[in-house]
DNA sequence: TGTACATCAGTGAACGCGCGTTCACTGATGTAC
DNA sequence: TGTACATCAGTGAACGCGCGTTCACTGATGTAC
């Protein structure tokens, strides 16, 4: 991620190692889920003793806390790609889909049921602060048009999560029910809850969208 | 649940000791997670050996699958009751709070991050109907003056889920909306997503229900 | 270019643990005559 | 009311498993002179 050119062979051994661990570790994430992540499990599937892997992490929770911050950063990598030519609400919204269908299990390592007892770092926080930036920006060159609500005005109160973004009160409110109802739809999608139903999800998503940008940006 | 009138003791006996092991379930589940329930625990905490609860659930997966099927069932009663005095959708709205903050753990075992390879049995469809149903009921007796969209007419074509409902389309529509919206907001909540970030989540589903419903009802 | 040494990746054995589940058994509770 | 039998709740031992993690060690890779 940093310094690459000035890596020894050692070092470059090294992060490979523990990358290739990671994809393991992602893998296993898929099939048997959050909880079942097992060091012993990815050294075998890797042709290594178990021991071996605390080369490289020190133990089952750094290896976790390590794919919850890459889960995070990758989200804020696609949402600043879709940001890129210019502060684009659809465009976000679809990046978001995409990275969540690309790997759900990625999108439920941050979004779904908290672990017990875990708890994530403090650099995730900046980076999840780095998401709902660009999703301000995006929201405040969106047309507006609504009228204001009881809840921006509390909004207006309780502005710090926007970390000193000078939108105003009811582009705050956007942003949050960009975010919310997009999720909503998402995370039940991804949970199962629309199979057997007949619509398609897509559909409900991009209906969703259109209505919190206006169906003229459709 | 039925026919508690010719039990005889010994079956009244099975019922509680059923009962007792399902309320330290609960217990365990909300304090280690979904994932590391585990009967000889339950066994040890209720003063029994572990062996001794195959009497009352064959397995393991067993007694997950009736936590869930209770769960349904809970969430079906209070949307019910919620539901008696007419239909209701911010009535429905306030429960369905209500009922997820009483055990943040039943919510996210119905809405959460689903278990890898485990299959919800029939029954529970037909309780998640029943749901819908409610939902529907309350949705229909809103007060309707959107536009018709185009996700409405895909509605028209994949309308099974609404299980002969006679509502049209954008009562359909505006069912899924409550749902995915409220839930958006819900769970992002439940997972602790707005912790930290100053503003009141009850405020921000209140603002989603009056958007939903429109703000005369408030 | 060669030798001595330090670094470090990886191994295998071991520890203690808790899990789900089976099995043969004991002892109490209920039933039939 | 009393005896013989069937039912069934619960026990303790056992099986096999995989887990995270530690430790002393081997052997290869790099570094210093």
């Amino acid at each position: 991620m940093a310094d690459t050119g000035t890596q020894t062979p050692r070092e470059r051994y090294r992060a490979q190692v523990r990358a290739e661990i990671k994809e393991h570790a992602w893998e296993q994430l898929a099939t048997a889920g959050a909880s079942a992540l097992s060091l012993n499990a990815i050294a075998k599937r890797m042709g290594m003793s178990g021991p071996a892997l605390y080369r490289y992490f020190a133990s089952r929770d750094e290896l976790i806390t390590e794919l919850v911050r890459d889960a995070y950063q990758s989200l804020a990598d696609t949402f600043r790609a879709a940001a890129t030519p210019g502060p684009d609400a659809p465009a976000l919204a679809h990046a978001l889909r995409g990275w969540a269908l690309r790997d759900p299990h990625r999108y439920l390592l941050v979004y779904g049921t908290p672990v017990p007892g875990y708890q994530a770092p403090d650099d995730v926080t900046t980076i999840a602060r780095d998401i709902m930036a660009t999703l301000l920006d995006a929201c405040a060159a969106l047309p507006s048009d609504a009228p204001a609500t009881p809840f921006d005005s509390h909004l207006e109160e309780h502005r710090e999560w926007a970390d000193g973004h000078p939108a105003p009160p009811a582009v705050l409110h956007r942003a949050l029910t960009f975010w919310t109802r997009l999720h909503g739809t998402l995370s039940l999608e991804l949970a199962g809850h629309f199979t057997g139903m007949g619509f398609d999800p897509a559909l409900l998503y991009a209906a969703e969208l259109d209505a919190l940008t206006g169906p003229s940006t459709h």
